[in-house]
Parts: C-alpha cells; structure tokens; sequence
DNA sequence: TTGAAAGCGCTAACAT
DNA sequence: ATGTTAGCGCTTTCAA
C-alpha cells in the first residue's frame, strides 16, 4: 500500500496537520520539522493522493479536452496537433489533461462533453469545433464550470481564442485570383460551424474584390474530411464545372481534394491550384507541397490553456477572446493558371 | 451547488445507504423505493462525484494513456489514430482516458508517465514506445498498477499488444526484391526501441532470402519523424550511394524520404521505389499512394484496452501478449525499377 | 428492506 | 509552531 499522511505522521509523531502543511510548503512550520518531513516522504516515497485532495479542496488539476465529434474525429492532424500543445502546456502549468472523446454513435457526443464538465472531475475545460448555434455553452454555463473554446462562438459572454479565419481566407483567395485564376471553387465545411462561415466569407469577399461574381455552382460543402473533401471536389467536377482553382476551407479537404482531381486526369497545380487552411505538418509534405492559411497551432493550444487557467484561478472573470494571426502561405500547390511556375 | 446523495437521502426520507444501493443496482432495495430514487435523481439531475466514488472505492474508472516522448511526440498521426480508437474503445466500457504527455526537455518524460501511475488517479495504464531496455516496467511493477504496452517488450512477464513487426517489414522489402529491385534503403527507428529492431531484423531477412547482402552503407536511423527520414534518406543518398528501394520503419519517416528524394531530382517510383510502415490514413494520400505495412490501428486500440481491462477487472492475471497481423500493401509508391507501372 | 456509522486520504478552520 | 476537529461525497460493513 502506498503510505499515507498519516502513515508519515504517526512515523514522525506529528499531527496530519503539520505534515500537510510541511509539504505545502506552508510558511509557518519550523523549516527542521520541514526537512524532517520531506525527507521521510522521499524515504518512503510518499506522494499525496491526488483524489483525496480533490475531494478535500474541490480541485482537481485537471482540465477536460473535448474532441471534436463525428465524423470529424481525433484523427483529424490538426486537433492532434492541437492535443499537443494543449496537453503540452497544460502540463507544464500542473495540469493534467482528461479526455472526453467522441461516443460510438456521434448522437451522444456532446452529451459526453457536457457530462464530463458537470462531474466534478475537471476543473474546466476546452472546447472545441464551436457550433452558430451551440447546446453546450448553454449546459457548461449551468455547470458553472470555467471553459474555453477553440473558435469563435456566436455568443458573447462565451471565452475563445481563435485565428484570423476571414480574413486568412480572404487572403488565400486573392492569392489565386493575383495569379490569375478566376474559376475558384470552394470546398465550404458544415454549415453549422463557426469556422466554416468565416471561412467562406473570407472567399466571398476575395472574390468580391477582385471583381469575380460568387458562383454558387463552384461551392459545395464537406464535413473537414479527408472523404468529405474528395466527395465536394468530385460533385463540383461533375457538375460540369471547369475549375482552375479551389480553396478547401481545411488542409485535410485540400489532400482530399488533390485526390480527386487527379483521379480525374488534373494535375496540381498545372490544372488546377490548390490551397487549403490549417498548416498541419503533414501539408508540407504532400505533393506539391500544399499552399495553405497557417493557423499558429502551438500557440493557439498554449493560449487556450493560459485563458483557462486564469480563468479557474479567478484571476479573469471573462470572457476573453482572443485572435492570433493566420496568414497564407504559398507553396508548390498554388502556381498561375496554365502550369507557369511559382516561387 | 451539485446535489449530493445526503440531498437526495433528507428528500426522500432515506439514509445515504438506501439511496447508494438504489442507484447502483442493488437487489436488496425495494422495487418501489428504487423507482422513487431514480425519478428523483432525473428530477433534481443527481450524478454521483466521481472522486468521492474514487476515494471510497479506490477505483477511477479511468485509464491513464502514456504518449510518446520527444521527438516523436503527440503528434505523429500514428498515434494520434492509435489514441482515438483506444479513447473510443476505453469511452465505451465506460473508462475515462487521462493523458500523460511528455514534459517540456524530454528528459521528464519517463517520469511523468511513472508518476501518473503511482498517482492514484488511474486504475490502469496503456505505454507507448517500449524500449528494448524499459526502466518504467520496474517502476510500474512496484506501484503494481495493471498496464499493458503497445509494442512488444523485452521483459516477458509484461502484458503487451503488438503486430507483425519482423514479419510485415521481410514482405515489405520481399515485394522490393521482388519487383526487382537489389539497392535496398532500410531507414531504421531509434536504436532502443524494440519495434525498430525487429522492423530492422524483417529487413534484413528479406535480404538473406533473396541473395542479397547486406549493406550498411545504405542504412540510416531516424527518430520516427518526418524530419528524421528526411535527414536519414539525405545521409544515405549524400554517402553516393545509388538506391532503387526505400524501406522506411513508419509512414511518417518514408513520407520524409519522399520528400529528400524529391529534392534531389528523383521521382518515385520511377527511379525510386518507397515502401512505408503502419498504414496510417495520410500515406493514402500522398503522391504516389505509400505502399506500406498495414497496422491494424484500430485494433491495436481495442485491444489494449480491452487487456487493460481484464488485467484492472482482475479477470486475468497477465501478462497477455497478442499479436495482431501486419500486411504488406503495395501501391504506386513501389513499382519495379526503371518506372514500369504496378498495378 | 433499510439505517447507522465508519472510513477512503486529504485540507482547512479553529484551537492551543 | 503544532494539534484537534470537522468535513469533502461516497461506499460498505454491521446492525436492526
């Protein structure tokens, strides 16, 4: 058996007290009797009981990650990426990092989310792939539970960090139009998305801008996916339409997308250009590489712990909202129309 | 506030007991009592704490998942598909899923995974990465926590889930030798990783049996990373030596191959043929498609999991090793020297 | 069939 | 500077 407190007191004749606050570092116990406790606990190798202490304090250390649902799933590179540097930072701040994963039948996935956040067992947490019109925020607010979402929420009073969406988009967009490609699709993602609304309006406006009228036939939706992005590109193909560039609203539509273009005989980017969002690792290294709106993973996994902490500390009351920056980047995928060389 | 079972017992007129019972089942509690409890708890939307569960009965109903250390990380689409499928499998039985990632210099990594186990948090554990010579098994053997690691370890009284290492990796470079190809790339893992051994050892079995010496100078290690097979292709190709097949030891680190072949004028598979390992959902993707060894990911997540839980349950004392199939699978990427097409 | 009481291991007033 | 005493919310003997 693991010792415990009071193991280490009985040992040191001292009370549970003393020995707690010892090792809390509490300032007034004798710095002797101190050292005399943190040495028996290395000795005996004692470590508090995490659980214990959250009963006792109503803490727990630990913050809640809700993954993304069905269809789009953990496997999506960018939400590991973030997983990452969320978990990352979460750690290095003392927090331990708790999953809630998707439920076999998609239904119950938010449920699981917000089952999580009334259980007593996070002291917030992360949420991802926010909704127009989100269900959770309404039962996390009854939690009272502190929480976070990557991505803009409708709602005002609601704490997210998120990227320059529209204007990323925009952007990407006008970079295809500045090389001289005016048939651009659009590989929109679902319709009840925030992400998926800016990021469409971000195409619009680019098109707006450089005077190209909003074609509805060269836009199609699909759900983040690798499948869903291959599914629209191929239903704006068979509509007929000729296409000399397409802007996927995620990287993961975009390798999708290059799938099903040269399925079709199309070559990238002689073809057609292709760019996509996100910056996952993995665009880099497609063939060509894939021109894309890099969103900072990293930092937005960081900032979304940091918000959070501070908000279970009570240091912010919220809500906080944060933009970092997404700018395009070109690369291989993305050359002027007819095969002419970009760099 | 949350209601507790005291709130639940003074509304009824019950003792906590009673109430406990109820709710979980108990088949000494009256029908009729059991019904009130029930419709009660919906009412007033009573769920049990789970720490209080875990204080009293020293069990979490958690599973602790230890993801590699740096510089593979997180973010390796293996694991990231390995943690959904177990996340999922673990959700399923009713088991939360806390990650332990790796602490910021690597170096704590080892510890943090340890730590978490002696932690009390988690009635079990799934690890990552074993190393030929694993200091954790000792650590964790002493907290005597069940735990069950992906991949094969050296010490047989470990309960382990692995896949056909040796053997998928000897067919991967047999369809090499096969197609014709005798200038044979290995890009091997991390020495003290058990599955980069017996990839290494499937490699050079191939060889033996197609009457192909070995050569050192056309071996290189890699971390498992993009970066890694990237800078071991570039070693092997910088040595001058001419190469007609790559066997890289994962996806992602053939993926890195591709892209040092790429840069120096070399196309694939016309001049040179990739194989990869593990069948992670990206390498379909890439151009060409990855011939590779398929894992069976998911399965591999079930699985553990499912180990996990009889070693927790007591079901099985352990140690359980299963080895599930690993499949070569051609495509584009592997095609006979010289450029003839594969299909 | 139900209740009373004693913990699980810890923290946090409230004494001393 | 240290000890005493209650809990935190639940499960689980042991009684009734």
């Amino acid at each position: 058996m693991r010792p415990t407190l009071q193991d280490m007191a009985n040992i040191l004749n001292l009370s549970k007290s003393t020995v707690s606050r010892a090792l809390s570092g509490d300032p007034r116990v004798a710095e002797a009797t101190r050292v005399r406790v943190e040495c028996l606990a290395v000795q005996i190798g004692y470590t508090p009981n995490p659980i214990a202490q959250g009963l006792a304090t109503r803490r727990t250390n630990t913050i809640g990650l809700a993954v993304p649902c069905a269809p789009r799933s953990l496997s999506d590179p960018f939400y590991l990426e973030f997983l990452g540097h969320a978990g990352n930072a979460a750690m290095k701040a003392g927090y331990s990092v708790l999953l809630s994963a998707e439920e076999e039948d998609g239904a119950g996935a938010h449920s699981a989310h917000v089952e999580l956040a009334g259980s007593a067992r996070v002291d917030g947490m992360i949420l991802t792939e926010p909704k127009i019109r989100d269900e959770r925020v309404e039962a996390l607010k009854r939690a009272r539970l502190p929480f976070v979402f990557l991505g803009m929420t409708r709602d005002q009073d609601v704490s997210w960090v998120s990227c320059e969406n529209r204007l990323g988009s925009a952007e990407a967009v006008e970079g295809l139009t500045r090389l001289g490609h005016a048939r651009i699709a659009c590989l929109a993602g679902p319709a009840d998305q925030t992400a998926s609304e800016a990021r469409y309006q971000g195409y619009c406006e680019a098109l707006v801008k450089a005077g190209i009228p909003l074609d509805l036939n060269l836009v199609a939706s699909g759900d983040f996916t690798q499948a869903g992005g291959y599914a629209a590109m191929a239903e704006i193909l068979e509509r007929g339409n000729s296409v000399s560039g397409v802007f996927a609203s995620n990287d993961v539509m975009a390798l999708g997308a290059m799938y099903a273009l040269r399925e079709r005989g199309l070559s990238i980017p002689e073809d057609v250009s292709v760019v996509g969002f996100d910056g996952i690792a993995f665009a880099q290294f497609s063939t060509p590489p894939l021109a894309t709106v890099r969103q900072p993973i990293d930092e937005l996994g960081r900032v979304a712990v940091e918000i959070l902490i501070e908000l279970i500390r009570g240091d912010n009351q919220g809500p906080v909202h944060r933009v970092l920056p997404a700018r395009f980047e070109p690369a291989g995928s993305a050359a002027p129309p007819g095969g002419g060389a970009l760099r």
